[in-house]
DNA sequence: TCCTTTCTATATCGATCGATAAATAATCTT
DNA sequence: AAGATTATTTATCGATCGATATAGAAAGGA
């Protein structure tokens, strides 16, 4: 049972990719259907034959982000031999992706913050939810290392995850603003500065 | 020489306020003259006689919110009596003011790296502008330290200052998030642990 | 070879965007 | 009181927004 009618002229996948790069370096409002049809080659009604809405589009964009470096930090972290090791990479890793060349500088779930405003509400939801993954990653992380005897007990990770998220998220705003690779990964240094006492037994 | 012609109808300065809530809330793509024009209670006509453009308006909106909360955060790292005061209050406050009831949260300088999009260059430049501004100030601060015995001359003024800009950037993103003023004080107080190895004196 | 199905190209929809022309109203100056 | 000046109201401008109706083109199935 192949597939019926007129084949696709353009790659799916690849309209997919434009539109995320166009989303993440413009955001939602700031990205119009007009210059996503340039970009990709195609008229309008063959994108929204494709994708329904700009709304799902960007839904879609934002699960390609997900999948490629989103998966990419949650790797870095799962892969990490202490919870220590697993939070500067994170960070570090960090600073990498936002600084790529050819690439929009910071993350695009971070950012969609902001850019994701004038979204439906089942899309601002799945942008929150997006955002929220990454605290339950590092939290868990966390309490793992305390399990095991890594971290002491009496230590916080749902607060301790805040903060290198909030850190995460601030590199996001100074990459948009022009940071350099080595800036941002001093930045991630100096975060990874107060580990020991975030880690350490309180009294 | 009194004024002359007819005598304007509403309080500039009024709509001036209202104006920069919703561009703090919204961005400046995000805020139609529509919503600005209702907000004010005026016409099209009165808003670009007493403003001159959307973009103009915008301007005038961001120097009256860097003239509030930018003076108010400047005039903490001024009055406190050590860098690590000045720090640790520039924080401390903002987690404050990015959870005032009753106005946007966050701070708007900050989250106008992307909602200022859509501005024009002469815009954009002033709004980068502004946003390097804090970094001036918490470096001088700390330079004075420096010079003063206060911290070791080891030390890298502009690293630190740039991990604190960027931890209160942070800050501003999870305030949009909607964390809680506990939240952010922790975070800013998590911020504070990476103090006395990021000014120690290096081996 | 026709029919069904799916996609593409052209043209355009109503709504809204930022901004303004024209006419009227209100104030100061003389 | 008359003229000058400025603000306001009303109506609307051209451009662009996201989205589609329609018709033609390209494939498989019968």
């Amino acid at each position: 049972m192949a597939e019926r009618g007129r084949p696709r002229s353009f790659d799916r996948d690849n309209a997919l990719h434009r539109a995320m790069m166009l989303f993440w370096e413009k955001g939602f409002q700031g990205t119009s259907m007009s210059e996503l049809t340039t970009a990709i080659g195609i008229n309008a009604p063959s994108l929204y034959a494709a994708f329904g809405s700009k709304d799902a589009l960007y839904r879609e964009a934002m699960a390609l982000y997900e999948q490629g470096d989103g998966i990419e930090l949650g790797r870095q972290i799962a892969e990490a031999p202490s919870a220590k090791a697993a939070v500067e990479a994170y960070l570090m890793r960090s600073a990498a992706l936002f600084t790529r060349p050819g690439k929009p500088a910071g993350c695009m779930v971070v950012l969609s913050v902001i850019h994701g405003a004038g979204t439906s509400s089942q899309t601002g939801a799945a942008l929150r939810d997006a955002r929220a993954e990454a605290q339950t990653i590092i939290e868990a992380r966390l309490r793992q290392a305390v399990e095991a005897g890594e971290l002491p007990a009496t230590c916080d990770p749902a607060g301790i995850a805040s903060f290198y998220i909030t850190v995460q998220q601030g590199m996001s705003i100074r990459a948009r603003d022009g940071a350099t690779l080595p800036e941002l990964e001093a930045i991630a240094q100096s975060a990874m500065a107060a580990w020991d006492g975030l880690t350490q037994a309180r009294s």
